[in-house]
DNA sequence: GTGAAAGCGCTAACAA
DNA sequence: TTGTTAGCGCTTTCAC
């Protein structure tokens, strides 16, 4: 063995001087526990904050740690662990096409962790009924998942069944729609606010500088978000374009049907529209009653989420620009947070901020 | 021990109901050694398809696997390996704001990785003399990192050092700006085409219906990305805006002072600008000039990449635009799609596709 | 061609 | 309070 040590350093010389650098191998809980004098589980328990240990070893071990530079094998420890991540996922059962954009996204993401031995379950509950969801909530809270991504209106009998979940041990994450009350470590998705604001920026540009009158149509001004973003709307519209003449708010209920109604009705009465901001969804209903009433080119829309429908409504020239969040990295996101947290581990800030994306024919992917 | 177990069954049914259905576990290799009638070095040989099983078996142990569903541990296969990714990062030497962020962004996702055991090594290379990146390539290729993720002009030399560091066993992604002539599996990157067009849509809905003079300053047409985004620019102008009238490309080498000069020349020469799509890196030298000639307001701006003097530049309204790709994402994709290679597993797609993001002031994060 | 057995880096009973 | 030891799921010599 020696002689072969000696070989390989003697041809190392005259052809890998590259590798000699490799050689620094990570440090093990053996060379800590090795260089601070104490056992293996010692070094654990030490790594864990276990207690049972003198603060004077304790002491020891950290500068073992701290001298050898030494980073735990996370995936040793997992799979010494045996640990398995179960995460659980609350969404409305209410079928739009974001909706099943999300389920898709969440599909999507439980196939790829299974590998990190991740199991999803998602559940819904009825938008219209609260108490199924209190009643959902609780049972969660009695299975003590690892973590919980919910997106959820936010009542004070939401608030107080996710405290009591938090307050279980499980972590939570809002998506999509944020919980502040519930005083959530994260939250993962855009700020509506900004969109708005950003819808409006962009309407009034692409309007130009005559004055127009505006319509807006959402899902139900119960809904935080739709809330959130009407008033950003306002507030730039304000500021920035206050030529035009902004009508009060259409409630469709994220239903195609109501849209294309109510939608239909609007133009009759007020033919001088000229915009159109759609704040929920129900867009297969805008854009057939836009091109029933031939109104498609001339009328300037925007809309929100990317989905089958508003795609080929900006590829047709129907929409004018679309504004999204994507989906499959909030999904991502919020799992990766929420693993993160039960390991006790820190996340890579830029990588979990949702941003507002915007997009026109052009830059579709 | 059989006590033990009983107990639990017992206290199970008392208080574990939900449990019971989360024991189905995922077989591991001795089930489907046990399941095909062969030892795990059998099983494992098969996995790997390592030679030495006769077919018969193989069989047997793929049916075994089928029958079971089962899925390898990738994370201890890899700790069994002892596996360690060695990834190499070459890209310009280029001190631009750009390259600064591409930079932090490896520097944080190299951070993010050595949990799981890997080193990314970036290496440089001045961009004006392509001797010493050929030099650097054939370094390369002589270490056999498993990865090289590459930013870098495509010249038929550079196409011939990077195919024969893919042929010796290294994956190869381009980043950035693509390397097609190669056959690389995949780019990670924007359609720079596509940008291009997205920045000739919004530059004509902002300038209105009147006819325009439009400016365009690009670092070198040399550069494959940004001769792209002009030609995609020049496509969407000519069959959208035909009345604007758009100006030649203005070399400025991604150099701020550069950049100020010629466009402060452009300028005076020809006042009657309206529109600057500014393909390229150095837009402090355009913000300066545009402030110093009083025209930040009032001459529509549309620039490429989210830096901090763009950011800032869209916040105060010199600028009215920007088309960004998200460098994070880059080079996590990059690093995501190598290992992939290297353990030759599938990617999530949809994960990977970058986007041609568009930022207003309003959307910015 | 195939199998037995010794790890990889870490955790967790169980002893001491 | 600390140490011993047997795994976790997989790979890899080295025998047979």
């Amino acid at each position: 063995m020696k002689f072969f040590i000696e070989i390989l350093s003697y041809v190392h010389h005259i052809e890998f001087p590259a590798k000699q650098e490799e050689q620094q191998m990570r440090p093990t809980v053996y060379d800590i526990a090795k260089d601070a004098g104490v056992s293996l589980a010692t070094v654990d328990r030490v790594l864990n904050n276990r207690p049972g240990v003198r603060d004077k070893t304790i002491q020891q071990v950290q500068d073992a740690i701290e001298k050898l530079g030494y980073v735990r094998d996370v995936a040793a420890a997992n799979l010494a662990r045996q640990r398995s991540y179960d995460f659980v996922c609350v969404l409305p059962d209410n079928r739009s096409e974001f909706l099943r954009e999300v389920r898709a996204a969440i599909d999507e993401a439980a196939a790829g962790m299974t590998f990190e031995r991740t199991r999803i379950n998602v559940r819904e509950f009825p938008l219209d009924d609260t108490n199924q969801l209190i009643d959902l909530l609780g049972e969660i809270e009695a299975e003590q998942p690892d973590g919980l991504a919910i997106m959820a209106p936010e009542t004070p009998a939401v608030r107080d069944a996710v405290k009591r979940i938090m307050a279980s041990g499980t972590h939570v994450t809002p998506i999509v729609s944020d919980l502040p009350s519930t005083g959530r470590n994260h939250f993962v998705g855009i700020n509506n606010v900004g969109a708005g604001r950003t819808a409006a920026q962009l309407m009034g540009r692409f309007l130009g500088s005559k004055s127009a009158t505006i319509l807006v149509v959402a899902g139900s001004m119960v809904s935080t978000d739709h809330a959130e973003r009407r008033a950003g709307f306002d507030e730039t519209m304000q500021i920035h374009f206050p030529q035009h003449d902004v009508l009060p708010t259409l409630e469709a209920f994220d239903k195609a049907e109501n849209v294309k109604v109510r939608v239909g009705e609007a133009l009759q009465h007020c033919p001088e529209i000229a915009g159109i901001y759609s704040i929920g969804a129900g867009n297969q209903g805008l854009v057939s009653i836009l091109h029933e009433t031939g109104r498609a080119r001339d009328i300037t829309v925007i809309a929100h989420e990317l989905t089958d429908c508003s795609r080929s409504a900006l590829k047709g020239g129907t929409f004018d620009a679309v504004i999204a969040q994507n989906v499959g990295h909030i999904v991502r996101s919020a799992f990766r947070i929420l693993k993160a947290q039960t390991d006790d581990l820190m996340t890579i800030e830029s990588q979990e901020r949702i941003r507002t994306e915007i997009f026109i024919a052009e830059n579709l992917t």
